[in-house]
This record gives C-alpha cells, structure tokens and sequence, in this order.
DNA sequence: ATTATCTATAGATCTATAGATAATGC
DNA sequence: ATTATCTATAGATCTATAGATAATGC
C-alpha cells in the first residue's frame, strides 16, 4: 500500500508532480493568479486551464466558464472575514472600538496573506457588473457590519447618519486600499504592517 | 462669418452636436470612460471609436490603437500632479509637512475631481506591463517628491531608510486608494474629501 | 460502464489594413 | 489635390461544444 494508483480518466497529454490540490482549486488557483496580475478580461480560459495543467477543453469539465471562476474566487475573499465580523458583532462585552480594531487587523491579514494576492481581485473593474451579485451582497454585509461596530463606539454614537457612512466608506475604503500598498512591496511582513494599518485605520474613523 | 463652415472631408455616418473637443479628444474622453468602468482589455476599439461618434476604422487616423489611449490618459493623469511637486520642492522656505500636506490635497483632488474617473486607470492590472514605461517613469519621479517631502519634515528626518521607505509606500498608497472610495460614493463634494484625505495621510505618514 | 481527459472545430468575435467615397481647397 | 471619413474584410484570436480516446471499476 501506498503506491498511488493510477487516477481513473485519460491520462493529461503534459503530466506533472501531484500538487496536492484538486484539479477545480489547481484551476481556482491559476485563475486567481491570472486575474490579478494580467486582468480578469485579458486572461484567456486556455491561459487558465495551461496553467493548472490540463488543455483548454478540459477546463469545461469542472467549471462553466471564466465568469464561474471569477465569481468562486471572490466570494472566497471575503467569507472568512464576514465570518469573523459576526462573531465579533456578537461579543457585545467587549468594547466596540477593540472589536473594530481586532477586524481591520484580520481583514489586512486575510487581504495581503494568501499565496496569490487575492485582494486584488477587487480592484477589477469587472466586478462592479451584476453577474457577481452574489458577492456584492457578502460584501454588502461585511461592511455593514465595520459600521454597526464603528456605531457602537464612544465616537461613534455621537454622529448623524451622513457621517457615519462617510467614516464607514473611509474607513472600508482604507482596508481594500490596502492592497496597493501591499502590491507595491509584496515582501513586507505582513503581520506588522496590519497592525499598523489597523491604528491608521481607526485614527482615520476618528477614534 | 460665424457660421461655421462643413468640415473637410467625408461627413460622417451619424452626425453629432459639436462637443468643441477635437476628434483625438473625442477619443481620449471615450476610452477614459470605457476603461475605467469596462476595463482597459474588455473595452473593444469599436466601442471606444462609436463612443467618439466615429466607425472604428476611423480610429485609426488618430490613433494607432488602444495602447496609445491607455498610454496617453495614464501620463496626463500624473503629468499636472507632477509639475506641482515640482514647484513644492523648490519652496525652501516653506515647512516640509505644510508642502507635503499640499501635495497630498492636490494629488486627490486631481485624481478625484475630473469628469471621469481617471485615477481608476491606475487600478486596471495591464498598466503594470512594460509597455507603459512613460507612465511608470513620471509616476515614479512623483513618489519620489513625496519621499524627499517626508524625508525633509522634522519627523521623516530621524527615519532611516528602509523606514522612510515605508512610510513613503503608505503615504503614496494612501492617496492612490483614495479612489476606491470616491469611487463608493462619486457624489461626495471633492474639496472637504480631500482635505481630510490629506490630514489623514499626514497622521499615518507619521507627522 | 464510467470517468477524465483529449483533439478538432464551428461560430463569434476583434484588430488593423485596403481601397472607395464625399467633402473642401485651390 | 487633399482630407476625413466610410465600407468591407483578411487574419487572428477565443469560447464552448461535439465526439473520440485511454484509463480504471466491476
């Protein structure tokens, strides 16, 4: 025992070393890295299906199309750290303006961590087509909750509704902005530098 | 005298009020838009030269494609941000942080105000290719001014290098990602926005 | 028999050129 | 004659399907 059996199917035309990953996330992942780096409409499905090692054709067996792709990788983004928002939402002891600063740190980490720099996927224009609806609604949440938490700060009690959006976008829009700060020095270690932006980001909200 | 004359040359298929803007510009102005919302590869030439009241061979007499576009809104987007560091590093006299913050101010409400969104051009992933050498070589004469703005402020004096590196890669990041949340909410008036852009930019760059 | 892959390709683009055309200028 | 535009299209893609093939499973 041991030996790895041959796989069932026809054998790749271009055999390669087992990677671990099944064929759909070898093919999630190439696409992430594609998307990123050469853009989600310049990216071809044959560039996608050669570089997770099976022909163009074969692509068609796991997913529907690039659109498939696009849509799986992006909501992958940001379901952990919703998910993390609302275990946080829920910990109503804790002050609120810890629970923020303790979001903005993940949120930096989850965006700036992963092997490929998933993160900028968001800034695809893309994305803002409606044939991701489902990831606007997750992301929707997400943000929503950063304002039920900024809300519950001492500081942000006190201010109308207008303002709260405005330091709600503000605050959001420095968490996915990060990205580019990230881009433009991928070697940075990561954990510092989301703390850091975390306290700018809680400075920048006014806390 | 006053009524203006028929131009020379064919009419054109679909007539149009004159927008006072050359044909070039015609161009420059469409594909400004259909990048930034569609995506430098998703927009096709026939849509930009449509845009431009024009059929899509037609184009091509003032143009010679798509990349000469891309490559002329991405430096004119840089160009006026860049002629003002200019002038802000040879002001001896007045505070480094008084310049910087200037800096900061100026360089969103350029990237902000336009009737356009140009400063999303800086998003799209194709314009890290090579081939936008021009673009990448002013924008980074333009990180350097505020390197040496920072380096200059009594805080950014005591940094070493690989600290002022830092600070200068937030800082510029900052303001380059301020377009994604103009982009949340485009209605937002741009002179306030950036004013407390630029406050912000000086609180995370240290000062 | 089932499965995973392959090769081949129809149909739909999209770009960039060739060559025609409809104006003005002289 | 010069100019700005047009129409038409060759050549180069790219996507998604059809159908063949080479494995294992039973």
């Amino acid at each position: 025992m041991g030996s790895s059996r041959r796989p069932v199917g026809r054998p790749r035309a271009e055999q390669r070393p087992d990677s671990g990953l099944s064929p759909r996330d070898e093919l999630l992942a190439a696409a992430a890295e594609l998307f990123t780096t050469r853009g989600y409409a310049a990216t071809t499905t044959r560039a996608v299906a050669e570089r997770a090692g099976m022909r163009q054709a074969s692509m068609y067996h796991y997913v529907s199309g690039k659109e498939e792709l696009l849509a799986a990788l992006l909501e992958s983004t940001v379901t952990p750290s919703l998910a993390f928002a609302r275990q946080l939402l829920a910990e109503h002891d804790a002050p609120a303006a810890d629970r923020l600063w303790d979001l903005c740190r993940t949120d930096v980490e989850l965006l700036c961590g992963g092997s490929h720099n998933l993160g900028g996927l968001y800034l695809l224009p893309e994305v803002h087509s409606q044939r991701f609806a489902g990831f606007h609604a997750v992301r929707a949440e997400l943000k929503d909750a950063y304002r039920q938490l900024l809300a519950a700060t001492e500081a942000g009690g006190a201010l109308a509704k207008s303002e709260l959006d405005l330091r709600t976008d503000l605050l959001f829009g420095l968490i996915e902005g990060v990205i580019l700060v990230h881009r433009s020095d991928p070697e940075r270690p990561v954990s510092a530098f989301a703390e850091a932006t975390a306290d700018a980001a809680l400075r920048i909200a006014g806390i």
